[in-house]
This record gives structure tokens, C-alpha cells and sequence, in this order.
DNA sequence: TATTGAGTTGGAGTGCACTCCAAGCAAGCG
DNA sequence: CGCTTGCTTGGAGTGCACTCCAACTCAATA
């Protein structure tokens, strides 16, 4: 049984980021599966990366394996936080290819951001909102709960 | 052309309530479109709603078609939110059963939402953890703008 | 030298949450 | 009566974001 191709859903989920293994220091060039074990993303999940274009350019061995820099992690570690917040696929493709044209998309580039940190703001009204509504609910069974105890007591 | 079977996604997930679409005083009988107009959900969403058992049993006229109730209509709110913040139709399905099954699964239910409201806490802080991230790549991209125009003035 | 293990590819498959289709029925209107 | 509108059904299709497969290469070890 081979070690990569791991990490389910959920657990990539919860780390998403450098989460207990820190960057090799003093190191440029990492194979696939040591981004694996870096990012939490499995080996498909960065080779579909490369192929939609969401990669800026990997570089490869002289026999055709992958090589990651550093920069590449930083990319991937930006790449997650938008994840997260949920940013669809095409949108931090189409935010790769403006960084790939250089500096001139810097103007768009502010614009996609600062929209999608819109949307991220809404989101997180629309989560605290209906925290409330949970907490109401909770609240209401909590009291059924400690009303049948009070009556009914172990 | 009928006026059913509209509201994209986008729209449904700002909305996802009552917006602009109060409800009817004094009536407890709604058709399939009313509720479609007040949920902003599709009426396939609707019907596959209760084929998935996530309807607690809607009431038909003698002719098969359903009115929906302001229960019905309540629920669809909480559904709603709780659609709003990531919980898996599974997971709403299985607390409707619960709902059916009676008081005596109070703590299950209550247990179920404060799971996921424990959710919802950290995906509030995962984006806001975020939000940090973005607001630097902004300001980054907002101070070379503005050192682009004051060298380069319009 | 043979085997193992990590890597490669294009393309097919998966799971979720809808989303749509075709065919049909009932009521109201001209 | 015929037409339109609104609704019904089971089942098939869609889009997203992966996820996996089969067949292959290369390098290092037993």
C-alpha cells in the first residue's frame, strides 16, 4: 500500500495550510508527495490543478517528475485560503492567469479580490445569523430536556 | 412560458427566506408556486425535497396537488438556514426523522444541532482567518496602484 | 537481475445537490 | 370543445470538484 493519494475530504478540511509539517527549511525542490504530506491535497488534486490551469508552471525532473518550490506552496497555501472560502474553481483559475500576464493585471487582480472579500464578508453575516437561529433551537431543547428531568429524574 | 421553475442558484443563495414575499395573513393552504415564490426554492427542489423525506408529509387536494402549510413553510426556514451554513442533506434529513419520531428524540436532535453549530463556529473562523489574507493581497495590490499613479499620473 | 515503490498520463468514474424532461391530468376560459 | 395554465410523476441529466483507473517509466534496493 503506497502512502499518498490519502487524505479524505474532511480531513483536508480542517488543516488545509501547514498543519505539523513545517517547510523543509534550506529546500527548493519538492516531489509530489512531499507537497501531499505539506498541503493535505492528494496527488490527483495537484496533477488536476496543473491540468486546469490553476498551477503556474511546475517544474519537472529530467525523467518528468514534478519538482515544487517554495513558491509554489506559497501559491498553494493562497490557492487553499480561497478554497475555504469558497471561491469556485474557475475564479482562482481565471485569478492564475492574470498573474501569469504580469503586472499590468494588477488593477483586476485588486478587483477580483476585493469582490470575493465581499462575498466572504456576507457569508460570514449569514453564518453569525443563523448561529442565532441555532442557538434558539438548542436553547428550546435544553429546556424540554432539563423540564422532563426535573419530573421525570434519573 | 410559464413562471415557475426559475430562481438560479445565485439568487436562492442570497435570499432564502422571506424576501419581499411576506406571508399570506390568514391563509394555511399553499400551492406549490406560492411556496416557490416565498422560498425562493424550485418547485423540482421542493418535490425532491419531500421524495428524499426532508418534508414532514405535505397535505394534497383531492386532485394530488400539494398545499403546503405554514408548518410546512416554518420548516422550509429552517431548512434554509441550515442549507445556508454547509449541513449536508443528509444530515437534515436524518434530523427530519427524528422530528417525525416524536419527543422522545429531544436529545438526539439537540445533540445534532449543537454538533453543527459547532461547525458553523469554526467555519466562521476559518473565513475570518481569511478575510486577513485577502485584505493584505489587497492592500498590496492597492499600494502598487498607487505607486503606479503617482509616477505615472493619468 | 528482479522487484518494489514513487512517479507519469489520458480518460473515465463518483458523490452531492439539484435540475430537467416527457407524458399526462384537472380546471378555467372563449 | 379545444386551449392554456398549473400541477403531477419516475427517471434521466447536469455541473462542480474532485477521485480513481490502467498502463506505463524510472530509480533504488535485495
Amino acid at each position: 500500500m503506497t502512502v499518498m493519494e490519502s487524505a479524505p475530504v474532511k480531513a483536508r478540511k480542517n488543516c488545509a495550510g501547514r498543519s505539523g509539517h513545517p517547510r523543509p527549511t534550506g529546500q527548493d525542490r519538492y516531489s509530489i508527495s512531499e507537497v501531499v504530506a505539506h498541503t493535505g491535497l492528494t496527488a490527483h488534486t495537484l496533477r488536476w490543478y496543473e491540468r486546469i490551469g490553476l498551477m503556474p508552471h511546475v517544474d519537472r525532473t529530467h525523467t518528468g517528475q514534478r519538482r515544487f518550490t517554495n513558491r509554489d506552496l506559497d501559491w498553494l497555501d493562497l490557492v487553499g485560503k480561497l478554497r475555504l472560502t469558497g471561491m469556485p474553481v474557475a475564479d482562482m483559475v481565471r485569478y492564475a492567469e492574470l498573474v501569469r500576464e504580469g503586472e499590468h493585471t494588477f488593477a483586476e487582480r485588486e478587483e477580483l479580490l476585493t469582490t470575493h472579500r465581499e462575498n466572504v464578508r456576507e457569508r460570514i453575516a449569514e453564518l453569525q445569523s443563523t448561529l442565532e437561529v441555532l442557538d434558539f433551537k438548542i436553547d428550546v431543547y435544553a429546556d424540554a430536556r432539563r423540564a422532563s428531568e426535573r419530573f421525570d429524574p434519573v
